[in-house]
DNA sequence: TTTAGGG
DNA sequence: CCCTAAA
């Protein structure tokens, strides 16, 4: 476990507090897996920074502009790193927010069921991986990429388009790069553009093609790569397309992570998919939910994920997040993981446990991965570059910002080594996810300090100034807004902070211009995650869409957000007096469909009634989030359903075929349970 | 961990 | 859906 730095440069990042777990939490509905990884994590803080620089830019006139793109085009490569690196150092400087080790860390296990299939059957969807996952908002690789270039495959971490969309929105309207941002669905919509971004600007053969080549099979490859950890950060690469070419990234030197693989061969059932977990103290708090969420969300979305590797470029230390899979390992004993679960979930990801636990050894991808890296690495930068800045002025006095790339803080995975490269990814993907998919808002930094103020204009906070410009960066943050409207807006919006100490992450941000004011970005709330989780066909709301944006008014430098973004800040109440222990929130009602009512009901009449577990294998093995405990309960009410009149149904209605043989199903199997206990009664009587 | 039931 | 007692 590698613990880091929380923070570098000047880049904000967001800490998740420790998730309080439930000690009793780790009940059954959980795989066996998830809980047992739940008990592992210690406190666990998620500190997910999110940095970008971006690219300032004034409308202006082309004289000016043409001698800031003149210049950057010049420039040679040394010319580059070291002003990179300047940069660099800047915003470290101005930015030493954060001070804390990172203790946080997420860990990402596998849960041993693979997630992915869309139906309940999974081996009848083997392509289910391959779907595009339209939940999977956050974080997409964009095969599309690979494809039409034929090489690289990217994984491009974004937001969904609330995430980044807005705040490329905010700062470049009318930008004709960021139109094509929200398109398609979230993931995609970006990837394509980098896609675009890289064909026009040629980069496509250069940085990018490079990667592709070199580095994927290898990362993986190497010997004990159990662990990995990208020191630098990933960054997401944004397009826009109005940036002059000279401005424009020299190489994606900047897109972190890249990875080509197409191949992914990663059999999607196969591969086990990866739970992100917290490592937290026994608190109780959001401990179930957590389990529940992460088990639900987290792991199903990691099967879609198909690549996605990342490098490291900063040697820096940096926060880290850490995802591990299947790993209770080192800590617990195997002797600790009866998995009886396995059976339900695992298939065959279960030894992968095994296998890899053996050796943690972090290794960090330099640059050599990334093919732009020669620059990074050359530069000895340790942090890649994100991006320049370049202002002109125009005659309206518009200020067109360009983000060249949002970077996600360090990322330590770990892995067995017995694990497959698309479980790597998937891992990776998870992790990123789990760092993204909270919820995201925009901060502003200028000159290292967070401008809160959300009111003041860009002139005023010295945005609009060109010697500022270089000052100027943006990150993202967790969403701390994502409670219940019932915020108390003057109390500091810690999140799950009350009962975990340590899981109050201080952020105390820099000196802010203006205290008070949320740094974030009135973008309308984040909810990257979608239902992405969803291996279902029928897509239930993620707790993220049910959260609500309030932001909170004061949002200040403190922010505490659940390790599990998305179910945990949906779940935790801002209220501070609320009892944590209290806070347990309840899962999100998904109604079963039809189809699922189908499955359910062909499942017992074969299996019977009494045998959910076995029904949950057979007809729901891939639908994590229900239960068999669920399965029981929906056949419960199906039987009820069936009963009462068609008037008083509610929901979704069920065909009355289907309650007939819901009636038919149960009547036969009440019966053979009947019988079952009078043979026993009269044997035992028997005996006696 | 599962089942079975009440809430 | 949740919570639990039992098994």
């Amino acid at each position: 476990m590698v613990l880091q730095r929380r923070l570098e440069y000047g880049f904000n990042g967001y800490q998740v507090p420790a998730m309080p777990r439930a000690s009793r939490s780790v009940r059954g509905r959980v795989s066996s897996r998830k809980k047992v990884e739940d008990n592992q994590m210690g406190a666990f803080e998620l500190l997910a920074t999110v940095a970008g620089k971006l690219l300032l830019e004034r409308e202006s006139s082309p004289a000016s502009s043409n001698a800031s793109a003149g210049k950057d085009q010049h420039a040679n490569v040394t010319d580059i790193i070291k002003q990179e690196q300047q940069d660099e150092e800047k915003s470290l400087k101005a930015e030493p927010c954060d001070q804390g080790s990172c203790d946080e860390s997420v860990l990402v296990s596998e849960p041993g069921s693979e997630g992915h299939n869309q139906n309940y059957y999974p081996k009848e969807s083997p392509n289910a991986l391959d779907d595009a996952d339209p939940g999977l908002a956050s974080i997409v690789t964009n095969s599309e990429c690979s494809e039409k270039n034929g090489c690289a495959e990217k994984l491009v971490i974004g937001s969904s388009k609330n995430a980044i969309g807005s705040s490329s929105r905010k700062i470049e309207e009318g930008s004709p790069g960021y139109g094509e941002f929200c398109e398609g669905k979230a993931g995609n919509g970006i990837a394509r553009q980098l896609e675009a971004v890289q064909r026009k600007t040629g980069m496509i053969n250069g940085a990018v093609a490079d990667s592709c080549s070199s580095e994927d099979p290898m990362e993986l490859d190497r010997k004990p790569p159990l662990l990995v950890s990208s020191d630098s950060s990933v960054e997401v690469p944004m397009c826009r397309d109005h940036i002059p070419l000279g401005s424009f990234p020299r190489r994606w030197d900047d897109v972190k992570v890249v990875s080509r693989d197409d191949d992914e061969n990663s059999s999607g059932c196969n591969q086990p998919s990866t739970i992100i977990k917290a490592f937290r103290p026994p608190s109780r708090i959001g401990d179930r939910r957590i389990r529940k969420l992460l088990a639900s969300k987290y792991w199903k979305i990691a099967p879609k994920l198909k690549d996605g590797e990342l490098s490291n470029t900063d040697g820096e230390t940096r926060p880290v997040y850490r995802f591990r899979k299947s790993c209770y390992t080192r800590q617990r004993s195997q002797r600790n993981f009866p998995f009886k679960r396995r059976k339900l979930f695992d298939r065959s990801s279960v030894s992968k446990s095994d296998g890899g636990i053996s050796s943690e050894q972090i290794f960090n991808s330099p640059e050599k991965s990334i093919n732009g890296d020669s620059i990074g690495s050359a530069s000895g930068a340790s942090s890649p570059v994100v991006g320049q800045q370049t202002s002109f002025r125009s005659r309206d006095s518009h200020v067109k910002l360009s983000i060249k790339s949002l970077r996600v803080p360090e990322l330590v995975i770990e892995i067995p080594e017995t694990e497959t490269v698309g479980s790597l990814k998937r891992t990776i993907l998870e992790a990123v996810t789990a760092i993204l998919g909270g919820g995201l808002r925009v901060g502003v930094l200028l000159q290292g300090k967070k401008v809160r103020d959300d009111n003041k204009t860009l002139l005023q906070t010295g945005i609009s100034h060109d010697d500022k410009l270089d000052a100027l960066g943006f990150t993202l943050e967790p969403n701390p807004a994502q409670a219940p409207p019932p915020l108390c807006p003057d109390d500091p919006p810690f999140l799950l902070s009350c009962g975990t100490p340590q899981s109050l992450t201080r952020y105390e941000a820099t000196p802010t211009l203006d205290p008070g004011s949320s740094d974030a970005s009135p973008d309308p709330p984040i909810t990257m995650l979608g239902d992405f989780v969803e291996s279902d066909h029928d897509s239930v709301p993620s707790p993220t869409e049910m959260l609500t944006d309030e932001t909170t008014p004061d949002s200040r430098a403190l922010i505490a957000i659940p390790a599990m973004s998305i179910d945990a800040l949906a779940v935790v109440p801002l209220h501070r007096k609320a009892p944590r222990s209290e806070l347990v929130q309840r899962r999100i009602r998904r109604p079963f469909s039809v189809s699922e009512v189908e499955a359910l009901v062909q499942a017992v009449e074969k299996l019977g009634t009494g045998r959910w577990r076995d029904v949950k294998l057979r007809a729901f093995d891939n639908a994590n989030h229900r239960t068999y405990v669920d399965l029981k309960d929906k056949w419960k009410t199906l039987v009820h359903t069936a009963r009462i009149s068609p008037q008083q149904r509610r929901g979704e209605p069920v065909p009355q075929d289907l309650l007939d043989r819901v009636l038919s199903a149960h009547a036969y199997w009440s019966k053979k349970q009947a019988k079952q206990q009078v043979k026993q009664h009269s044997d035992t009587c028997f005996l006696l």
